[in-house]
DNA sequence: AATTAGCACTCGATGTCGGTGAGTGCTAAC
DNA sequence: GTTAGCACTCACCGACATCGAGTGCTAATT
């Protein structure tokens, strides 16, 4: 049996009706609210056939149907129209983006929590990703009790500083005038794996600065290291709303599955896919026991050449995707628009993304 | 009437029996399960007294008693014995203090989840304050596209860094030369109000670099502004679990409430009272309608001179106060033993709060 | 005078039961 | 192929009875 142009047309019925009111829906109020010229007869043969195809499902005996995984499988694959932005969206989107993009930190905070109360789902956020790979310049700023500050500066134009400790720090004149040195050997190597080479003549061209040396490569060390993202999840209750979490105990499971890190982690690190702009996960697609009931959408921001990160909406299975999409689209460019126009106005606009980034990745050692 | 021996001991019974349950208790349950050798007809007449004194409630005609935020706060203030540290709780906090000492934002996240987790209630965790005032040291790093990254050094070995956008920046070795010139006149000024002669005394000592000191100016305003809190919430999905809050649109409503940090920024913000570690927010006395169950404990902690931060339990009103004031106190104690344990060891731990702060203040201009 | 036993009473919680209605599947007619 | 009709299913709801924990009061006891 093939999936005839009708039978599609009320499998999406379905599904918006079901998207709505998270009630299951049955042959009449089909046959009542979308015009397809059939009666409630008609449409049960076809919901028959869908349920047997696996596209939808009866929850009880005497129950209407409700769509199946496959069923929104299929809706986002073919059936979804895509959705404008409303105006409200829109403009609450670009205000947002511009007014704060001076505080990178403050933007992706701020952007989450809009996205959680436009969507009314829940949002998770990576923290800004810098591919780093090269060094560019090293620099020092003498503290008290001996310790020293190592500013990192790599491609890119980003600047990370750890504190490193020594036995003896000379003044900054002093440090100033190694840091030059220092550079000389180490501009251009890949932080990942210095060459050995290069690091072998610095020592020897700095003989007794051995441990500023191993202070420097520690710091870089540290730098590469912290490029891990970090997750932010905003608008979890939101999910206390939703019929489909009204058993407490199922919701807090959720939530607690949200907050572990590391089960979210492999998801939103899946690579984009080519001319993909968002990737789609249904209920049991996730893998995820306790997430069944729903599913995740995910898109990825580019800041610069530099710096990238993942969105992610969680919501219901029943979640509205075109409207999610459709935000979520709406927010990437706007953030990427803004960020292309200020930088044609020369502002220090990747300078930004670089200090959001070493907020979360500032170390030291101990 | 007043408050005799008896009343209290029966007082303390209900309010423990309550905490552990979530039951109202009534005067049978009371009598055998406390051995006062006194008969449930007796216990009834002076729980009558106790209801009309204010310290009880009886939710509906024929259920027993709970205890009413009066009640509470007579066994805050009086009733409450001290609970000492489990081994368990006491090896879960050195453990996580010790491990982490090195990474202090991990550590404080990590702390707050250990929190949440050793009482089951919700976690508000102030990030460290830093109480710097006064300008130490200013140093600069060039940045490609005429950006400037200026350092502000400040007391309590503090540095805090921002981007600056110059129209031309000179090379590393003049704006050292320029720093050295610029700590001249603002080492030791507060960073508050700058002194005017100095600043005057500066732009007249480097004609030409008015920018750069504006710049310099405006970085150190801006490491000024960010010193007010960020404040993280812990563990909000462990108010689920309590009965209170088994009502998903109560416990939506409480969770919105926590998130709304200009709710929670004033209570955290309340200065410590002398002599007395923690402070004691019962139901109503938050003034919150949302949080009429809820009580509050906080807490401050001192990480050093300059840096100070304020911890906060959020539970039910039945929350075990004796067990979550412990865990408070003994966690607060536990970090700053280490820390006093790693400055002994000259270990540059300081730093290490300074860049913890740092992570949440890095700032820069556009 | 304080304590206790006894008892009637209250009221929420729980369980049962029939009615209601939305929804289905099936059959026969169009 | 479509539809009208009908018997059937089952969640949901309100009514009602029952149960039991708990109370307040009174009278007896110490």
């Amino acid at each position: 049996m093939s999936l005839s142009e009708r039978k599609m047309k009320i499998l999406q019925a379905i599904i918006n009706d079901y998207i709505a009111t998270a009630e299951p829906v049955g042959s009449r109020t089909i046959a009542k609210k979308y015009n397809f010229g059939l009666s409630s007869a008609t449409i049960r043969n076809e919901m028959s056939d869908l349920e047997e195809m696996g596209f939808i499902i009866q929850p009880h005996a005497s129950a209407g149907r409700i769509p199946s995984d496959l069923g929104y499988r299929l809706y986002v694959d073919t059936l979804m129209q895509k959705a404008e932005l409303q105006e409200r969206e829109k403009n609450f989107l670009q205000g947002v983006v511009a007014n704060n993009m001076n505080q990178i930190e403050y933007l992706m905070d701020e952007t989450a929590k809009i996205l959680s109360s436009l969507t009314n789902y829940t949002t998770i956020m990576s923290d800004p990703i810098v591919h780093s790979r090269t060094i560019k310049k090293i620099r020092f700023m003498a503290l008290e009790n001996n310790d020293v500050l190592v500013l990192v500066g790599t491609d890119g134009n980003m600047v990370k500083n750890h504190t490193m400790h020594l036995d003896a720090v000379p003044d900054d004149e002093e440090l100033f005038r190694l840091s030059c040195i220092i550079n000389d050997y180490l501009s251009g190597q890949s932080m990942e794996h210095v060459d050995e080479r290069a690091i072998n003549s610095l020592r020897a061209a700095l003989p007794g600065w051995g441990q500023l040396i191993n202070a420097v490569l520690k710091a870089v060390e540290k730098t590469t290291e912290s490029l891990s993202p970090q997750f932010h999840l905003t608008g979890a209750k939101n999910m206390l709303a939703f019929p489909e979490f009204s058993d407490v105990e199922k919701a807090q499971k959720l939530i607690e599955t949200l907050e572990e890190k590391d089960v979210m982690k492999n998801l939103m690190s899946v690579p984009p896919k080519e001319g993909q702009d968002v990737q789609i996960y249904i209920g049991n697609e996730l893998g995820i026991d306790e997430m069944k009931d729903c599913s995740i959408i995910t898109t990825h921001y580019k800041l610069s050449e530099h710096v990238t990160g993942t969105i992610g909406i969680v919501g219901p299975t029943r979640m509205n995707y075109s409207q999610v999409i459709a935000v979520l689209n709406g927010m990437v460019k706007n953030m990427e628009d803004t960020i292309a126009h200020l930088q044609q106005k020369n502002q220090p606009l990747r300078r930004q993304l670089t200090d959001s980034s070493r907020k979360k990745q500032t170390e030291q050692d101990s």
